[in-house]
DNA sequence: CTGATGATCGTGAGCGCTAACATATGCTTC
DNA sequence: GAAGCATATGTTAGCGCTCACGATCATCAG
């Protein structure tokens, strides 16, 4: 049937067995139109028989089309990596392709060989899930070899050199976060806090203009790590607040830290304090009490930034980028303003 | 400086600089011992002059050392499932070895040939994330192939002739389950339910251990998939059973979902009803109230798996399979029975 | 019936690298 | 100072595949 010799089977062993040569093996496997039919199930059965699988580095050596995308990212832990990834991987096995993954360490600084020697050889093919400095730098590195490079983001814009340009993939999250601090506003709250992700915020810059457009002074932003633990950490303080009444978070995993803040000071949610998160990641919806969230659709910037790469490769053309159109999902953090607490002085 | 020319710098070209033959560039990308000091200098600086960097494809196919794994695996947005990844990662990195992921899609069926199209090339080694039919049934696939397997479990059996293989990186948590269960029945808990993941559970033959011990029928075992939600649709029947005092589940994600149906359902955590899940996920230290878990070394595992991968490759020897024992960490969700409901009979 | 045309297939070269062997050198050793 | 041996480097072949070409054959217009 297959497999337990030596050594592995090859194009010229199938085309032995088929009677033809090496060359229309290939273009069997590689589904060229100009084999006959009779042939073409010659050569497929020698492969059945044999159990012949094309060596991938055989065919990337040879300079064959490319079937390989390298991702390059921190930490696949995180919900919104994590769904990034996976809408890359969907989308390039419908096409084909294999992943490759590459994990760099966020408290890492690499130098530009470093990242280079990421990718299987100069000028594979690369995406990024960027959202951090690491991803960011990795990102330029690469965009100045000769690299095909497609980036997928949760939304931050990283810089303005990146706003606009056509290999990015990303959410509109600033209009989304306006959108929800405007929600919070339209229920009374006089002040919406932020709690920021450690990467450079198009959330923040949303929070900023929906407060700005109400007139309202943006209270400093509160710093967060990645983690819940940080978040419960950073939040503590802003929860304590009395005049605090309503929270936008970076993502859910802060949301959730800054609602155990919330339990452990004692205040209420939503009676209290209102809280957003971003995410809309698996737990949001059955937490106690189920988090007001944003649905971002990581593995739909996934795949789209396949699909641009793709493009790329294939038509060398300069696709432009898509932006994706969040949607807030309401559910029981969230609540009007001065049901209960006084909005100013402690009583 | 670097790249922007038409054709990636070869070992040619590096040799041609430096004045030696290809072969010598090679050592000295190789860290052969056997070339001179200046030699290896000027080998070196024609590198970074040039900036070249080594085909990844051409080392494979020239049949040089192995420096990739292709890790298969279903969900990776599972916990367990990313952090087993992280630890293969980080030891793969350590030894220079390249990541090569793969995903499965649980739903569907793989034929072998499939399956064996997830690798580079036959006999390229890989290692299996265990946890449900689609992986293990990889890994059988795997097994049965010349390729070099290592499997990486979170612990679940998965059915006999996997346990005690030699090629398995696992942990114990058998003894886990029995103890968390044992726990709970110190407690004064009469009884203590299981709330299961849709994998073969050593995990549930630990909790059916431990109840037969101490001379109590275990109840039959409630099914969850592996999503919060699918866990609370679950747990809703049982945690309407005031005779059901302690919850035993097979993730933290399920103990999640359990906890909202206790809520939803108005039963107190822990005063009416305890939990434990099985994980100690980020969020387990925050949740409210904070969960009792059992810490599962999950990098370890993956870190495991791969040590064992390179100990098959260099040696060819037969490592020993490596058991890691976790540990229950006890936090809110488990109190002593009694405290308030009675055992039998709603009032 | 001749040449042109298109479909089908084969041949040779080479991708970038490493293994295996061959070939210098220098340095011992008796 | 010839034989012996280690050290350092070069030469050749080939991994499995695809590309660019060339060859072959049937078909068909003129």
């Amino acid at each position: 049937m297959s497999a337990a010799e030596s050594r592995p089977v090859s194009i010229f062993d199938v085309a032995k067995l088929a009677g033809v040569s090496h060359q229309t093996v290939s273009r069997v496997i590689n589904d060229s139109p100009q084999v006959a039919d009779a042939t073409r199930a010659r050569v497929n059965a020698a492969i059945a028989e044999l159990g012949y699988r094309p060596n991938r580095s055989a065919r990337t050596l040879a300079g064959g089309a490319v079937r390989s995308v390298t991702v390059l990212t921190t930490d696949t832990s995180l919900y919104g990596t994590a769904e990034t990834l996976r809408g890359i991987e969907d989308a390039a096995r419908a096409n084909g392709f294999t992943v490759l993954i590459s994990v760099l360490d966020p408290a890492e600084t690499y130098d530009e060989d470093e990242i280079l020697a990421r990718i299987p050889h100069d000028g594979a093919p690369a995406i990024v899930i960027a959202h951090d400095d690491t991803t960011v730098r990795a990102m330029r590195v690469l965009q100045k070899s000769q690299t095909h490079t497609t980036v997928a983001t949760g939304g931050e814009h990283l810089g303005i050199e990146l706003d606009g340009a056509d290999w990015l993939v990303s959410l509109d999250d600033r209009t989304v976060a306006a959108r929800a601090t405007k929600y919070l506003l339209d229920m009374g709250h006089r002040n919406v806090h932020y709690l920021a992700i450690p990467s450079k915020a198009s959330r923040q810059a949303g929070w900023t203009a929906a407060l700005e457009e109400a007139g309202i002074e943006p209270s400093p932003v509160v710093h967060s790590g990645w983690t819940v633990g940080s978040a419960y950490e950073a939040a503590l303080e802003l929860v304590a607040d009395p005049d605090v009444t309503a929270i936008l978070c970076g993502n859910d995993d802060l949301a959730f830290g800054v609602l155990y803040a919330a339990h452990k000071t004692g205040r209420d949610v939503p009676g209290d304090l209102s809280v957003i998160g971003f995410d809309d990641s698996p737990l949001a919806a059955y937490h106690v009490p189920p988090l007001t969230t944003v649905d971002l659709d990581f593995r739909g910037v996934g795949r789209g930034a396949f699909e641009l790469l793709r493009q790329k490769l294939e038509s060398g053309g300069q696709p432009r980028p898509t932006w994706r159109s969040p949607e807030l999902i309401v559910r029981e953090t969230t609540g009007p303003a001065d049901r209960r607490s006084a909005p100013k002085g402690k009583p």
